[in-house]
DNA sequence: GTCTTCTATGTAACCGTTTACAATGCGAGG
DNA sequence: CCTCGCATTGTAAACGGTTACATAGAAGAC
């Protein structure tokens, strides 16, 4: 109907001209409404209504200087503790206004380093790390781009840099100490590489001194370090049942691996825990409906998602925030463990 | 020990300042290196990387046009099927250099039009978009400001949209058959909310015709709606067991509900498959290794989640991607499905 | 030596916002 | 009637890149 020769393009400046107002106002309608007088900023709606108008968050961005997205870097998405975490983040964030560009390393410090520097290309207002990062010139290059960040699942030695993760040697040793309670003394344990994921490396540890302080040497033939899948908990737990004489109970450092572990001494037929006893890690929710009930010990990995993510945009908008974190872990003590047979 | 007055800022003209060039050198040697000669060349990128200097996507996006971001809108990350798919999708857009902004609509249609409408605002190069949308402005409004996507997880009724699914309806379909032609005729049904979930819909519409089809009536005190937690599984199978005549088998549309139903099932002092058979829907790695393992549907998550980001990048290349692309499911016949006992 | 072509680089307009500052109009106080 | 202050709106300069076009040499053909 209208005979315009030019339809109005999606920028601030063609609702502008159909709106018969400034830049300045429509960009004040979209950005401080109640300083435009309602009559005049009725009219820029209408015009923003019909034309599906939506303002461009890029140039916005490097106008205003703010981006409203927060950068999150996991190692996998698909093991379900990690999706937790993410997931709280994500809920806060994506409420508080803010979006989330995820990154996934794969456990590779290389490939995180180069996809962290992706993120600062993106100008995203702050970062989620997850874990130890290897990487030496992140830190650098974060400062240098004064991009804010907050670290999970790891409380970094510089106590400069925000932290929120719980005490994974402390919590290796909770699980040690509840199996060694029990009167075992012959111990598997399945975990992460310890090479390549510091949590890992904590719990082996704690196994290791768990063990020292009770007298009994560590027979690094009980010791499998695995990925985080059912098959590599089953796999591993295979060989330690066949390296005799046979342990009486495994420490899996992760519930998956702890459920393909069960299935593996099932598989043998022996039974859990008549014959052996398992205890896993993280209490996935899993944990309370497998066969039998896992004990394990619980992460919160949601809080961990929450507090991070709220510290997070605390650094953002300019607040200051004091150094580490510590949550609290506990055992959970089910039917997967029990005195040791006599 | 340099005695300028400023240091030279984190901007292509600060970098092209110091490396004495033109800002459109400095933009050659990290967008198209071979045009510029290599002298020059060695120049600037020490420059570059003397200062840490990080382009910035915000203000390239604003003159190329393009943000190398795509955006994927899932209901949930914490159910491991989404889990998969999505990191598919991640895998594939990191590699290609695309960065992935992640949107969780917890099932909520509103919240996902919201949600939707910050991707736009941010001006992501496509999207994936999960299940139906119920909002009929939505694609209006993709289509108005030029942003293409595709479809995961359903066919839609428009041919024009391209998308990457499989039958629910036929999964439904195989998996009532296989516990039909064991012999069972009273079954219990534990699927999502058929009112907010598609895709619940489609395989509880299977139900009931694979039913009818055989002369039975379908008994809506055996159908129930619930949440993708174990939980929920659990807690519909105890309301099942307890509706006489005890049904035989239970379909759970959804591996996770199928785990808790086997739980409550073995809390009922049933034995899984003796007394009572239980089919599940995904094939989730824990299938494998729940105790009795889990009989079945299997469903390519992790390969829609690739296909789905293929086209959708090859459509952002601008090349023409045709309608939609159905993938194969699999009956996988495990141990908690027996003959109806005699 | 001149004309052409090619390579390497510089100049400056433009992408779509925000925002400091200026300008306008109007009512009130004196 | 003049001056001031306030509410409302407009003007134009950033923000930090990309890129079409112009320019300057150098090399090659004649």
């Amino acid at each position: 109907m209208a005979s315009d020769s030019k339809p109005p393009p999606q920028t601030i400046r063609g609702i502008a001209k159909a709106a018969g107002v400034s830049t300045a106002t429509v960009s004040r309608v979209i950005n401080a409404p109640n300083t435009v007088k309602p009559s005049t900023r009725e009219a820029v709606l209408k015009v923003i209504n019909e034309n599906d108008y939506i303002n461009d968050g890029m140039a916005r961005a490097l106008a205003g200087g703010r981006t409203k997205t927060i950068g999150v870097a996991i190692p996998t998405i698909t093991n379900s503790i990690y999706a937790s975490s993410t997931q709280a983040i994500q809920r806060l964030c994506q409420t508080a206004g803010y979006a989330v560009i995820l990154v996934v390393s794969d456990f590779d410090p290389v490939r995180e380093r180069e996809l962290i520097r992706r993120l600062v290309e993106r100008r995203v207002d702050g970062i989620i790390l997850t874990g130890a990062d290897h990487d030496p010139g992140l830190h650098r290059v974060l400062e240098r781009h004064n991009i804010p960040y907050v670290v999970t699942w790891r409380v970094e030695a510089e106590a400069a840099v925000p932290c929120v993760a719980f005490d994974n040697y402390a919590a290796g040793r909770l699980a040690m100490d509840h199996l060694l309670d029990l009167g075992h003394r012959r111990i598997g344990l399945i975990c992460g590489e310890s090479g390549v994921n510091d949590r890992a490396l904590q719990r082996r540890k704690a196994y290791c001194d768990a063990l020292a302080d009770r007298g009994i040497a560590v027979d690094t033939a009980l010791i499998h370090e695995r990925a985080f899948e059912f098959a590599d908990g089953y796999e591993a737990a295979g060989a330690i049942l066949s390296t005799p004489p046979r342990a009486s109970a495994i420490f899996a450092a992760n519930d998956i691996q702890a459920v393909g572990a069960m299935a593996a001494c099932r598989g043998a037929g022996l039974s859990v825990p008549g014959d052996i006893s398992i205890i896993g890690f993280d209490d996935l929710p899993i944990a309370q409906f497998s066969a039998p009930r896992l004990t394990t010990v619980r992460v919160p990995a949601a809080d961990m998602g929450r507090i991070a993510a709220e510290r997070l945009l605390a650094l953002v908008d300019g607040k200051p925030v004091e150094g580490s974190h510590i949550l609290p872990v506990d055992l959970i003590v089910r039917d997967s463990t029990a005195p040791i047979p006599t």
